[in-house]
DNA sequence: TTGTACGCGTTATCAA
DNA sequence: TTGATAACGCGTACAA
């Protein structure tokens, strides 16, 4: 391995200045900078990025902790902090917590351990152990789901965007409105729940009609068979996330249901297949890119020292519900009818709009 | 922060009993040990990754190169590698290269100056840069496409599963089979084209029923869009991905046309979604987790010296043709009934039968 | 403008 | 079994 003062020597300089050549200081004279150059071209010389790290204390790599890459939401906020991480110098390592708070945990210490210059996360449980990282000097920036630790926060306002669902589906004439939510302490869980409620109105919405369960086509799954079987089942359904909702139409299927005729429909996340099954299904579109780039943006000033001394910033992000035919009661006319209409969960806003809220 | 030195201090021995200590050397006098471990505690130690990396020569980090994670198979293959890059001690880096020479040959140089223990990777072409790679030492492990550097190779009967596919097509009846793939290149759609020649003949296989476009929902609709368009429009359509699939649907509703009854699909990639539209999608069904895994495991292999001197592997994994409604051709019976057959593309092998060869 | 010398924090070597 | 010492490869005060 060829290392600096090697390509140093060949070019007839010291370290110290085949060093700054090579970073491009302006200080160099250019007959020597560019013997440097060729120097370490004909050597092939490769900088040692771990000693780099451990000189200048940083590193420029980012720690990305989600629940699961396989749950689309994730796959699209992962994107967006990728594309934001790549065109700013940045790499950034992929952790998949399965909403297990040990899993989370472990990567914490590797995000420490390996001294990252930042950490993106969606914690499983409010208490993670993120404060040490921030005590510790590293930026820790939540998505999705909001942390006590973290410096900032994007987020989505769910319990809005569940309230205007749930709302939706009673106003569409559905009587027993159910709601398929995931595990309990999962911030986003809790928060669709809440709206459901908001809706439906506490006393109705007693435990007879709420499921938790993973967030998996399973999860959706036997969630939907267990409501759909019990002595009194629900004739709408309101799903806290894309995957869940693909077991609940698999349970419909089983049960001889037909949504939107049936059983009414409306599923959190804007998945491409929804418009594609008949009816095409109502959904709460999630900004999910926009998430991960936003929360890639904040992180960007933190670990660039841009917004230090700056107080904890929470941007809030619209999702929107998109009317289509599997919330639609059928009456006289045909219920296969497919409209599309937006609907902001957020009166006057179009959908678009960002809150931005010290806190 | 507090550093080896500090915790050596305070328990009272050198910096290198510290380190032997608080790494589990087993010749470390127990008395010892407990106060080297107790006096980390109290001052809260956290052993400094980097220089570590440093001095050990070596990292635990893998980089993972991917077209791109939005696209489902590549979810599930990063999936895999992270299962058991993190079950065995390594991160990882998620890179998505947009089938883009550029952006890969970028992330290359990052892992190269990361100084990754390994390196997973799917090319954008033939030839990109990993040879350097291998030269300095770094284990790089192929996944999904092959690349004349890797050490190691995981792959999929692409051409096998293609031509079975448009066997299919043919023998259910449909006259003209068209082929939907992806960018010119891209070894899996260059592949999943010659397998498709391989069935329908070189021949009847001219440009007009072959259509080349990114593996992206907007690729495929707008390829499907092309070919519906054309003077002698197909009947049938094999198309290379899931994405594409999703397009293509939603060209055929463009043009008022219903798959299985007017125009027969395969595709690639079986989507949770494929069973839920009407009438359900065959499909190629590739093993995309355990793609991953066992890609995963050889590079284990490498990165831990186990394999030094083993010659270089290519593990071959079968795909499955899963015949359900949108091939059938329909005759006087309802072309919507659907029936799910599983024919594996080799003959003999069940499906799950794995090819292991030297080369 | 260049070079010398040191330090980043850890682990491996070697002698005791 | 322990400790002193020397790297690992680079960047950067400081001095020249």
């Amino acid at each position: 391995m060829t290392k600096l003062s090697d390509v140093a020597r060949m070019a007839g300089v010291s370290p110290a200045t085949a060093s700054r050549a090579l970073n491009g200081v302006s200080t160099v004279d250019p007959a020597l900078a560019r013997r440097v150059l060729e120097a370490a071209t004909s050597l092939d010389y490769r900088p040692n990025g771990v000693a780099r790290n451990l000189r200048r204390r940083r590193t420029d790599v980012w720690a990305l902790l989600i629940a699961d890459v396989s749950n689309p939401f994730f796959t699209a906020v992962a994107r967006g902090v990728e594309d934001i991480a790549q065109a700013n110098g940045y790499s950034v390592l992929l952790c998949n917590t399965d909403e297990d708070a040990a899993k989370e945990a472990q990567y914490l210490a590797v995000a420490e351990l390996e001294q990252v210059a930042g950490v993106l996360l969606s914690p499983s449980a409010p208490g993670c152990g993120a404060a040490r990282l921030v005590r510790s000097g590293i930026p820790v920036v939540s998505v999705d789901r909001p942390s006590p630790d973290a410096v900032d926060a994007v987020l989505v306002d769910s319990r809005g965007a569940a309230g205007a669902a749930a709302r939706h589906l009673l106003e569409e004439g559905w009587g027993r409105v159910a709601c398929v939510t995931g595990p309990e302490g999962v911030a986003t869980a809790e928060e669709r729940l809440r709206g459901y409620r908001d809706a439906v109105g506490a006393p109705s919405a007693d435990g007879s009609l709420v499921r938790r369960a993973p967030f998996t086509v399973e999860g959706g799954r036997s969630a939907a068979a267990s409501l759909l079987d019990s002595d009194e089942p629900p004739d709408a359904l309101l799903v806290a996330n894309s995957l869940m909702a693909l077991g609940v139409l698999r349970a419909l299927a089983d049960h001889g249901l037909r949504m939107g005729a049936d059983v009414g429909l409306v599923a959190f996340d804007d998945a491409p297949w929804s418009t594609l099954v008949e009816p095409a299904v109502t959904v709460v579109a999630q900004p999910a890119y926009e998430l991960g780039t936003r929360a890639a943006q904040l992180l960007l000033e933190r670990v660039r020292g841009e917004a230090t001394d700056v107080p904890a910033r929470t941007v809030v992000l619209d999702a929107r519900l998109l009317v289509r035919g599997s919330s639609r009661r059928p009456a006289g006319v045909d219920a296969r009818t497919c409209q599309s209409t937006s609907i902001s969960s957020t009166p006057g806003a179009d959908g678009r709009d960002v809150d931005v809220r010290s806190r």
